[in-house]
DNA sequence: TCCCTTGCCGTCATTCTGACAGGAAGTGGA
DNA sequence: TCCACTTCCTGTCAGAATGACGGCAAGGGA
């Protein structure tokens, strides 16, 4: 340890992000197609290095989601997932990648004719089912990402994040369903959210109707821990204790 | 958007420490006593710069556990929190930190006089009812730290990182109860904790006293996702939805 | 020996959960 | 108009899980 003045290394920082939403009852997650070299013609997780030294990393995260989804940062969720910094994981040198987990509700459309050109939402079984390979580490970060959306679905009222403004409990429902890939029963989930104090919220007595019975309209309410949680049903295949991402 | 070769901006990145254990029944964090400018005096989490371009972020971690702390990586839990980069948050310019959680067993001595001077262990209490002041953002980074691992006690074996190589199921209890920071009853988390299958192993019938009857050593068992889980009871302060560390 | 401490094992009422039955309120076709 | 069909909502009921608590076992110290 000399005690000479010593400077710091500096390192490459860029942001990626986990864009998920639901389209047709199934987990979607957005995608853009590579078109420079590393990993050329692959497709990624939207993201890229920041724009200056001083800019914030969220602020660098709402600027890719602007950028490169055309979406508005300001009206979905927006979480860190981690730093991403194993030494192999980008072919150009030393890159230092801060994942974020962003929910979008709906179905915004897949893609403008905008800047935004190349991005598509790919549902996420072709990627976990490897009929979709991914650059750099990106298949680990969207893995830890849906893993996040998965247990936060639990004990946070993030399955909002999925829905509009407004939305019936049976549009809930397949949020957790499509999230967790499971079958829920809809008379206990009805039960259950209902349950929930401060969770949803009846909007006025509106209705908007598929077929059946017209269904209640709901928003979210002032509650953003859930108590008691939704336990998704024990799964066959147990997550391993995550040590180090 | 220029099309000619532009290059990102560099970052200094490093990486601090929330070192968390029990000591005599009470959560407890190793703090260290900054000796040079920038909070000089002040108490700070275990950390510093990347050693060189190419050193691997949980390599760094476990560096620093070594250099600061004297502990070995390699006989406790680690785990990344996430990275903090916020604007203001070092004086000296634009320093990203990833900060990570270490889970020590049992009670390794305070500090020796290695190189781990000026190191102590600090009633984790003491920092969250403002008695003590932390350097740079590390109050907040602490706050996230502790946060996790009552998350993590829940559905996952963390709890065992605190105890030694086998324990008993009313030290076990300790855990759960400082971390929580709630009175437990220990008929009922005996029941609970021995009907989660492959938790806890018993350890032969050695036994271990202290006053009463001897109780029974377990070790930990192979499963490391706890079902059915071990819900925490209710808290008084809702902890809002994190969207942005 | 008595008392005190701590660990282990029950019981019991209440709540929660999973699996159903069935009626209410719409749509579209004969 | 009547009927089939869809979806939404409300109950019921048995079994599991939970919180509260009583009691005995097994050690140490006065």
């Amino acid at each position: 340890m000399p005690d000479t003045p010593w400077t710091p290394p500096p390192v490459l920082l860029a942001v990626d992000l986990v864009i998920l939403t639901l389209r047709s009852a199934q987990l979607h997650v957005l995608l853009v197609e590579r078109g420079i070299e590393p990993y050329r013609g692959r497709h990624a997780l939207p993201g890229g290095f920041l724009s200056h030294a001083d800019e914030d990393l969220t602020a660098a995260a709402r600027r890719e989601l602007r950028e490169e989804a055309n979406l508005d940062a300001a009206r979905l969720h927006l979480e860190q997932l981690g730093a991403y910094g194993a030494l192999g994981r980008d072919p150009r040198g030393r890159v230092v990648s801060v994942a974020y987990l962003a929910v979008a509700p709906g179905l915004p459309e897949p893609e403008a004719g905008t800047d935004a050109a190349g991005a598509a939402w790919v549902p996420v079984h072709d990627v976990e089912a490897r009929h979709l390979e991914l650059a750099f580490d990106h298949r680990q970060i969207l893995a830890d990402g849906i893993e996040r959306a998965r247990t936060k679905l639990e004990k946070s009222s993030l399955a909002a994040a999925f829905c509009g403004e407004t939305f019936t409990i049976a549009e809930l429902q397949q949020v957790y369903e499509a999230v967790w890939g499971t079958r829920l029963d809809p008379r206990n989930f009805y039960r259950k959210v209902r349950g929930i104090p401060g969770f949803i919220v009846p909007a006025g007595s509106q209705r908007r109707t598929t077929g059946g019975r017209p269904a209640q309209l709901f928003r979210r309410g002032p509650q953003t821990v859930l108590f008691p949680p939704l336990n998704r049903p024990p799964s066959q295949t147990p997550t391993p204790l995550r040590t180090d991402p």
